[in-house]
DNA sequence: TTCGAAATGTAGCCAGGGCTTTATTCCGTG
DNA sequence: CACGGAATAAAGCCCTGGCTACATTTCGAA
């Protein structure tokens, strides 16, 4: 070791490194929920505006190939998050529903919040979708105090 | 269709929804580039505490198997933000030294604007993991905005 | 100086989430 | 009511990022 090499442990940065495994599997957890969540939201989306859920608009709205729907669909299904028939529509199913209705919500607080410190709408828009996946309950509370006690 | 559907295109509502493939390709993006955002920071902190990154820390504070974050390794020295020869302790290019320093200025700011909207330090670092590779720098600017005026 | 434990590398598996290409089904129109 | 175009499904490819199992190298202690 070169005599200059900063010191093997030091306690005070020790404790926060313990606590690195899990922030870092927390994030990925998220990270694997996000796409099923989008998709969620925006399968009610269409639902609400046509009636129905049809893969080649869940496909464009996303911006993927249809096949790329069709997979997200299946594990939608397969989480109990959606069904469908073949040939047929997508429709969500209680908890699919319940799911999205939580997600848009959120959505709408992360981006409010963002407009609240100062982001452009538009930024706010492209960012949060992004961020919102990321927001525990615990910070979705204090966002919405924040935006409370703003208003 | 059913007399009740709704109705099949509201010019309101299909405006945000033509921006969505864009948000979500965004957010894709984003993603993509996270693991390697944060692989960096951790192995300047470990470059920073013991002098080199060891593939059995990065590991570890990542909460991986070794071979996992051999392949992280692999990817970061194809970016031309890593160095390492066999056996040998892992190092950050300029490159990578710059955007490990990026990084974690952009993670203190996410967590320091969290602590002021109110949300507990222990949840903000949490939750900051995820949110911050989603922070552009528009928000980011805009954080440190809010913050300023705040303090 | 040797040797065994620990670190590192390699091979190969899996699932997720993209894609293109090809086959099948549906449905509005003629 | 038949048919052709559009929608859907199915097959199979790629890359990422996890994993385990096994091979190789390093290095400190005996
Ligand atoms: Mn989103
Ligand atoms: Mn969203
Ligand atoms: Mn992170
Ligand atoms: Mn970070």
């Amino acid at each position: 070791m070169p005599p200059d090499a900063p010191p093997t442990c030091d306690p005070q940065t020790d404790l926060t490194a313990d606590a690195q495994p899990d922030r870092f599997q927390r994030a990925r957890e998220a990270q694997a929920v996000a796409l099923l969540e989008d998709y969620v939201e925006m399968i009610g989306d269409l639902i609400a505006e046509h009636g129905e859920a049809r893969v080649a608009d869940i496909a464009q709205r996303m911006g993927v190939a249809h096949p790329t729907a069709t997979k997200a669909v299946s594990r939608l299904k397969r989480e109990g998050l959606a069904v469908s028939r073949p040939y047929r529509g997508v429709f969500l199913t209680e908890d699919g529903a319940a799911l999205a209705d939580r997600v848009r919500q959120r959505h709408r607080v992360v981006v409010d919040l963002l407009v609240a410190v100062g982001v452009p709408r538009e930024t706010a828009e492209l960012d949060a979708e992004g961020i919102e996946h990321h927001v525990s309950d615990a910070t979705l509370h204090a966002f919405e105090g924040f935006l409370d006690a703003k208003g």
